[in-house]
DNA sequence: ATACTAATGCGACATATTCGCATTTAAAAT
DNA sequence: ATTTTAAATGCGAATATGTCGCATTAGTAT
């Protein structure tokens, strides 16, 4: 299944292009000046975390936040990153600082989802 | 607001005295043998996250998932591990391993949430 | 035994995400 | 340039998780 261009995917990435924070869905949907399906822009944005272009992260308000992935098309293998979530202006934005941690071999780790939350530096 | 002593608190904890997994709360309603409003549930949960009895944390897969605190109320400052949901098994457990990281002191932290996804130990 | 109010059950509500299916459309084939 | 194909979309419904309001129940102190 070859991937198609598309207007959606044209003003999803525009997006993304315009910010470095993660976003959820709504978001996006309102960044987005045309109007798209909400259960398309899901679609999109599943894809494009297939494809390694974003990557997903979900907070403890159990929501996804997609933000691109700067350094994952780089490397082989991803280096996981904390994201920090602002309960004021709930932003998530990636942060510099790499997960790390010990864990038996026997473990097959196949995600890592790591959210810190409080207030930014602008918030706080 | 004094608490009050009732079958649905001791009901609750008795699960959780039965094993050092964390669970979500369709789980733990299974494990109680007495029938129980799921928004009661809810409720004993978090009023136990309220008083450090438990600590809850949000999986990649959205839910939320509760689990004792063994050291949280030992110490003032809860000291944040890692915790490890296994796809296969579908349970969730608290690592060994600490979360550190670092960040500027604009920053002000109030929540860590690391959660790593993969097969366990017995399932891979 | 009585009063006070925390705790519960129930139903409704809110929100986030997914799914099926008919339709549209990008892109390859002719 | 036209036809063909299957990927992409829109729409509506379905699912799932968690919360809230409110009337009722039931601990606990007096």
């Amino acid at each position: 299944m070859k991937r198609r261009n598309t207007p959606t995917k044209e003003a999803v990435l525009a997006v993304f292009a315009s910010t470095d924070k993660a976003m959820s869905q709504d978001v996006i949907e309102q960044k987005i000046n045309i109007d798209i399906n909400r259960a398309t822009i899901y679609r999109v944005l599943n894809r494009f975390c297939d494809d390694g272009i974003l990557h997903k992260v979900v907070a403890e308000d159990g929501k996804q936040y997609f933000a691109l992935c700067k350094k994952c098309n780089e490397n082989e293998k991803p280096l996981h990153h904390f994201h920090f979530r602002c309960i004021k202006c709930e932003t998530i934005e990636c942060l510099p600082s790499e997960v790390s941690f010990s864990i038996p071999d026997a473990y097959l780790i196949e995600n890592v989802n790591c959210v810190l939350t409080g207030r930014c530096q602008e918030c706080s």
